[in-house]
DNA sequence: AATTGTGAAATTGTTCACAGCA
DNA sequence: TGCTGTGAACAATTTCACAATT
């Protein structure tokens, strides 16, 4: 074996929350680029994205990136590192699961082009969806989904079944090989430890929003207008 | 025996994420009702959404809930205590503003009407789409917007508009008195402190995947079958 | 015997503060 | 001078372990 094996890059250990911001830094990174800004400093980008400077220099040096000190991060050279770090420098084959509401707004959706998650294929069960057209895709029957995944060689599937339908399409999914699943059923999928899964749980936005709403808004304490006695 | 000021329950200091952990439990607990079981103890619960018992147990008593010592959770009592708590035991009436994709698929989703978000309006600022008709609501002008709010008591705002003008339709329901927003643009909003937002980032959920697969799923150092040199 | 509720310990994540560099 | 990179201080969160309770 191996020394303490080390990642592609020089990542240390990355949690969760910080490839969260990530992500945000490289949002708020295309936006200066596009703006022709081309070096950035940890209270800027803080700024933005409503940080503190610190945490953004952590994130950034924690996978030993490079700013100069002084005058901070070139904009286009942090960008493409945060790119290949998130993926970002492939494209991905995506599979929809589920032609409905969420399946049919997602193929149309233009920031998952946009990110480079190609969508492929949309299958559903039901036959008055199998064969319809849309944006350039047909629906397929799920019964091709297996096949699919080996033949376009897809490597991420979106589940936007019924709740009921939601774990035996993941079953699936897994003996078909696939390792990354996003989930907008409202269910706890159960999943191998080796697939990474991520739900987009409106529900528990929504229901955050709601809580807010009777629980006032903010750090616990903050005042509301209102006295709750 | 005066005690420091409480606030309507019992609720002591309860972070984002404890709420977020409350949403699951209600989520879990309907299902235990609805498959008739009476009681639910902290191991079975935490089975159910993959935490620890005492995580459960920490959430549950962090709000002076009452379970039964030796026996568990009374799961009606304990799932309506959360709905309080997480103020479900309300509807509340939501406008969405843009008639896209995604705003569309949201006048449909059952999932939101079922988690008592009722949808009441839909705007847009397209001609082609005001006028309208979508689940029974029909597209009307968002110039229209800070009347409907007053005039259909709207308490919630839904905002699913290009990225370019999310900030504005924000603005807008600022000013017209709006304490809770659901943002699916893909940008940061900038919005007083006493508004809620929620901002559902779906790229930043595809890049936490594509993360994963580039660099391999869960814990750092978990192994992946592959072997990235 | 089983399970809750909860202080105390352990862990994880964030901020501070400053050395080192352009 | 201004800013990065980072160890050390601090804060928040999670887990442990056990007394209390049915």
């Amino acid at each position: 074996m191996r020394r303490p094996a080390r990642r592609s890059q020089a990542a240390g250990r990355v949690s969760e929350s910080s490839i969260k911001r990530l992500s945000r830094y490289y949002r708020a990174l295309s936006a200066l680029e596009a703006a022709g800004q081309s070096t950035v400093s940890s209270p800027d980008l803080a700024l933005r994205e409503r940080l503190t400077p610190a945490q953004v220099r952590k994130d950034l040096s924690s996978f030993g990136s490079f700013g100069t000190r002084g005058l901070g991060y070139p904009v286009t050279e942090l960008k493409s590192r945060i790119a290949k770090i998130l993926g970002k420098d492939h494209t991905w084959n995506v599979a929809v699961v589920g032609a409905g509401h969420i399946g049919s707004a997602l193929v149309s959706y233009r920031e998952f082009r946009n990110q480079g998650f190609l969508i492929r294929e949309i299958f559903d069960s039901d036959p008055e969806r199998i064969g319809l057209a849309l944006r350039g895709l047909t629906v397929r029957d799920v019964a091709g989904l297996e096949a699919a995944v080996k033949s376009r060689r897809i490597e991420i599937v979106v589940i936007a079944v019924p709740a009921e339908a939601a774990q035996e399409v993941a079953d699936r999914c897994v003996r078909a090989g696939i390792k990354a699943i996003l989930n907008f059923a409202p269910v706890n999928l159960t999943l191998p430890d080796d697939v990474c899964l991520r739900t987009e749980n409106m529900s528990m936005e929504l229901e955050y929003l709601s809580y807010s709403l009777v629980n006032g808004p903010g750090p616990p304490g903050a005042p509301t207008g209102e006295d709750l006695t």
